[in-house]
DNA sequence: GGAATAAATTTGTAAATCAAATTAAATCAG
DNA sequence: CTGATTTAATTTGATTTACAAATTTATTCC
């Protein structure tokens, strides 16, 4: 339906428009340096296969002055439904998006065991699925596209799973696997991947081309965007920030290895400090309540987790120079990592020069956001494929 | 002379004959994905303008078949002059290129002070020029593009040096104060970006997309290349490797931190704790040749080197997962750093999968090739002027 | 010397972009 | 209420561009 060349065009108007919520088309030929008339061409057709749909005016210049008004043009939510799961230990969480981001349904399933057979897991996550699209009245056909977060070391062009702790076995291709049996293109990515595609996509970094994204759960992970990508490393195996080493021969790490950062920082290096240590059998809410109550050794443990995690996040800032850090995490549990404190330590590490340090933000959420970055992840392919003409028809 | 969407495929083929070094139309149309009527009709222009030439047949296939022969296109060196420097504390290396890359000249310049004015800086240089190019019956007006390469801390597109230990105040404009006095374009980087640069462009990167480059000479820096492109940053401040912190509280570096890698391989890191320890005097040389001969506490110096390089290694790594890191550096003085042991407990620390660890190679080079790096950034800035016809016409 | 072969060029056509002209939809002035 | 004014959007016509197919060119083989 639409030549080669004007690809191009069509990927950049649709992006534009995206970006900016409603924008009318004269703006959009002055942001793109398209010109008017081909924004019209393109735009109609646009309009035509019903990815985007025209809107009265209503944001902001109410008042509009003379002259022919402005049209805004907008995503047509309704041209796509795409869902996007994460998958952690006990449970799995998941969301339906429109074409739009709107999130239209949400999804929590405990699960009776972490470690899956590929087969399994498919099957596991379709039927959620088939659940997720019932709850609005749709069903799992009309979905355009799923994205699925997990842990573990990922492949994601080739959906290719190294190492997953939610896996029976090593080097799945889990991409295609699925794929096959829940019969849509599905999307699998490290979940500290999808973090930060939930952040640009939706969250602090929509207006930030270079960023690092760092989550906190069990472990640490990292997710880094350059140059408004996502960069995935050679063959996926980077962004690997918690098992990064900040002492020679340190602590032991459940991966194997001495001195990683997760092995200072992650709840079972916290525990396993304090009961070696102190004798006293604390759980992790006890040690926090604890390092609150002013008790000195609660305190020097997560003291030095802080500068150990500040240490880390220096290196960071020193090897990329992102204009932004973003600390995502689900809990107030790590209020000890994202103190003032350590974030001044950090400042204190990095090579110093006449420019204003990276800003250092943290964006707590929930485990539907993961899933929502997961979907996120998916609502790019989809939209890549719509744009190129793929006519997966509209809904 | 040349419309708008010509631009891309110009670009596209110079730069893959650039990359192939010599290539015949059909093979060009191949590659690119061009066809072969408009490869023809984009190489006539290029021809036209002087930036490729043909040439006979000569490499591989002698025996050629039947049928009409192939023509060689390549890149037409007469084209541009294109010089490089680097600056360091008591020299000036510099060399001037050709448009396809080959060396026509070099010099090297003995300073009689390290520090300078950015605008006695740029005459200093541009004095250099002069000499360069007389030394082959040139003018310094016939060179179409100057990349320097200095140490400290560069915002390259802005031409930006934050701070040098080459300049006499901190916050330069050097690129455009240069620009302005020697009278062409300036290219100013940080000097391990440039080795990056040339090893994309000259050596062993040719054929990498994703590599690090490590650089080790009085301190430690890095270039990183993403995707074929250097990545420098959002504010050039990044890639500081040698300041990344491998140890809590450390050794002090000269920088004022306390635990940077430099701190514990650089020359001033070993002598420091050789003298220390050992009461006797060592100089460099001759602590390496005791470690050579066995005495304990120079081979207890180095190795603990060389196991703090190979923890700061796995760490980039984990983060980037490179297909390649190269080592570059001019001595055989840093064999403890480049040893097989050092490169092993590497890989025994970055994240385990099943997949080859990142080939890691060492390439020895002098002053020279610092300089060849910054004439290679110049001629790639020089290149994208050519292409895009901004007709600073050729020799 | 002609058939065969393969590279490179030319030719004619379809696609796409853009500037300029035109149309559309509103406000404002009297 | 009417016509001038203003601005957005569309249409028109010309130009650029890329490409497939046909043709030309340069070589080897028999």
């Amino acid at each position: 339906m639409s030549g080669q060349q004007r690809l191009e065009g069509r990927r950049a108007l649709l992006a534009e428009i995206r970006r900016a919520g409603r924008i009318p088309r004269i703006d959009l030929a002055e942001r793109t340096g398209i010109s008017r008339a081909t924004v019209t061409t393109i735009t109609a057709d646009l309009l035509r296969e019903g990815l985007i749909e025209e809107v009265a005016r209503e944001s902001g210049s109410r008042a509009t002055g003379r002259g022919r008004p402005k049209v805004d043009l907008k995503i047509r939510g309704a041209a796509r439904l795409i869902a996007g799961a994460k998958v952690s230990r006990q449970s799995v969480s998941m969301v339906l998006l429109d074409f739009e981001g709107t999130q239209l349904a949400d999804l929590e399933v405990t699960l009776d065991r972490a470690v899956h057979a590929p087969e399994d897991f498919a099957d596991m996550l379709g039927g959620c699925l088939d659940r997720l699209a019932a709850s609005i009245g749709r069903q799992r056909s009309e979905i355009s596209g799923f994205g699925v977060g997990i842990a573990g070391v990922v492949d994601a062009p080739r959906g290719f799973v190294y190492w997953s702790p939610s896996l029976d076995r090593r080097n799945i291709r889990l991409g295609p696997i699925m794929r096959d049996r829940i019969g849509m293109p599905v999307h699998v990515d490290n979940d500290a991947n999808l973090v930060a595609v939930a952040e640009k996509s939706f969250g602090l970094g929509q207006d930030h081309s270079d960023f690092i994204v760092v989550t906190i759960e069990a472990g640490v992970g990292m997710g880094i965007v350059i140059g408004n990508e996502l960069y995935r490393g050679t063959r996926g195996c980077g962004a690997e920030f918690g098992h990064t080493k900040v002492h020679l021969d340190g602590a032991l790490c459940r991966c194997g290895q001495r001195g990683c950062l997760e092995a200072y920082v992650a709840d079972y290096a916290l525990l396993r400090e304090a009961t070696y240590a102190g004798g006293a059998d604390y759980d992790l809410e006890g040690l926090l309540a604890a390092a609150r109550a002013g008790e000195p050794l609660a305190l020097s443990i997560l003291q030095r987790a802080g500068r150990m995690f500040a240490m880390g996040l220096a290196n960071l800032v020193n090897i990329f120079d992102p204009e932004l850090i973003i600390l995502a995490g689900e809990q107030m549990r790590f209020d000890h990592l994202y103190a003032e404190e350590v974030i001044a330590a950090m400042r204190e590490q990095i090579v110093q020069v006449d420019r204003d340090p990276p800003e250092v933000v943290v964006h707590e959420w929930g485990d539907l956001m993961w899933a929502r970055g997961a979907a996120g992840y998916a609502l790019e392919q989809v939209s890549e494929a719509a744009v190129a003409g793929e006519d997966a028809d509209a809904a």
